[in-house]
DNA sequence: GCCAACGTTGGC
DNA sequence: GCCAACGTTGGC
């Protein structure tokens, strides 16, 4: 079982969003990195734990968490036409593009901030501070458990 | 809105 | 395969 970290806008998708799905659960799609296409493709797992980061708003920072409940496969988005992620460079046969599944976890009693991670010491190896621009990114047990403990309680 | 960092594209 | 130009991301 690994950790990740998935990064979204809040005004496009949020945690809350993710939370309200009638479904419980949503399909994480629309990521056009290559890094981050190959994490979801080859390693990302059902069961796998995910913490949800808000991008491009105030406060930014880790809101809360989820879980895989499909691992990665060909994002549908991509063979599309009207779809704003459609790709004339994919096919079914060679697809580009890979989504997962997620479903909501838990919301964080209060958002650890960008600048919280920061500023802690123990969180210094971080993808996150190295590497902000990758949407998908690995998180160790050890980081897993200290932004939990940062977040004010919880596992 | 600005700007730095970084990813992608395309000419050669 | 290199590299310049360009586009996008994302913090501030």
């Amino acid at each position: 079982m690994n950790y990740w970290l998935l990064k979204t806008e809040p005004d496009e998708y949020s945690l809350d969003d993710l939370r309200s799905e009638p479904s419980g659960q949503a399909r994480w799609d629309g990521i056009r990195n290559y890094q981050a296409r190959n994490l979801l493709r080859d390693a990302v797992q059902q069961g796998d734990q995910v913490l949800i980061y808000h991008s491009q708003c105030r406060p930014v920072g880790v809101a809360g968490t989820a879980e895989v409940v499909r691992a990665g496969y060909p994002d549908p988005a991509q063979f599309d036409p009207q779809s704003h992620y459609f790709d004339a460079r994919a096919s079914q046969e060679a697809p580009r593009w890979y989504c997962i599944d997620i479903r909501f976890v838990s919301a964080f009693p209060h958002t650890v901030t960008l600048a919280d991670i920061k500023s802690e010491p123990a969180l210094e190896d971080m993808v996150l501070r190295r590497q902000g621009r990758l949407s998908v990114q690995p998180v160790s047990p050890q980081e897993w458990r200290h932004v939990h403990a940062m977040a004010g309680g919880g596992k």
